[in-house]
DNA sequence: TCCAAACCCTTGGATGTCCTAGTATATTGC
DNA sequence: GCAATATACTAGGACATCCAAGGGTTTGGA
């Protein structure tokens, strides 16, 4: 990371926007922008916290996934739809966390097809150890105030549903 | 992309958090989740109104950069830190948007360390035109209610300043 | 003056994401 | 019942990001 700079460059970029003829869409463009540089942030964090367990953020969030389901397995396109990534990713995290030995493919009983991936014992303790930390040290330290955590679910959330992610 | 889920994800991952101990910063894991999952349904929208012009987001936000910098040129490393991303990515990025001829690499007058990158006639004219489309496509359609982008504004600048964006 | 420390950019490697195909298995419809 | 269509997973390729390391250029203190 680089030093502080002395201006936002978003708070610049939405100036530049408004005084090249682009002032009614400056705003949502300045949001959006804001949003991407905040993800880039938390992630960094994230990963952060995850070094020491060997895990990245997209395999933690399947080891996750993984340990909340009833049965400890999901098939491979479940586990996708639940994610909201291309299968293809799911692919490669399971290829690494199969590496890991923290999951295991197996065959579907009934659907050729299909394959699930369930924890090991080892994964549902890594999973367990990695929630701990990131809860105590990202989002138990967001830096959002209460009441703004609350604006960011209603407004992301609303967004999302208008995207598609869910009918809910 | 994939058919809706019947219900939100994250929103269950917050009931699942609150179930298993974490009441405290399952909130929190929420709006961080809804982040990730936001950035990636709008990088998705613009990479892909940035198509059309061989563009991907990072070249763009480069590309913009430079559109707006008074001398029509820029050192990386000022680029760097104005993107906020590693020297590395402008590396990239300098490379994929020379080839295409829309920017072109100088030495600088005075330090023989830095290069300077500066548009192209071509790379202007590119910048201007994918600017158009991304603002008309993506920016201006964002799905945001106008009170929200400044909800969003005002939550995000925050969180980046804390996080040591810029001290502005 | 001169060498060590600081700075700038690039190369190479690890990951993640998506897309396009290709292979295998299920389901559908005639 | 069998062919056409749909689904599931994986392989290969294009890109982006970061980190670690290397080589060249400046700067600054002894």
């Amino acid at each position: 990371m680089s030093a502080p700079l002395p201006r936002d460059p978003i708070a610049d970029a939405q100036r530049n926007w408004e005084e090249h003829g682009w002032a009614d869409v400056a705003a949502p463009m300045a949001a959006i922008t804001a949003i991407m540089r905040t993800q880039q942030i938390l992630l960094a964090r994230i990963e952060g916290a995850l070094k020491p367990f060997g895990l990245t953020f997209a395999r933690y969030e399947l080891l996750a996934l993984l340990s909340f389901a009833r049965s400890g397995a999901l098939p491979m396109n479940k586990a996708s739809a639940l994610l909201q990534v291309h299968p293809t990713s799911v692919t490669n995290a399971v290829d690494r966390l199969e590496s890991a030995g923290l999951v295991a493919r197996s065959p579907h009983p009934t659907d050729g097809r299909t394959t699930l991936i369930e924890l090991t014992a080892q994964g549902r303790t890594v999973a367990k150890n990695a929630t701990a930390v990131l809860n105590t040290e990202v989002f138990g330290q967001s830096g959002f105030a209460p009441d703004d955590v609350g604006q960011l679910i209603r407004i992301l959330g609303s967004f999302r549903r208008n995207a598609g992610d869910f009918t809910d």
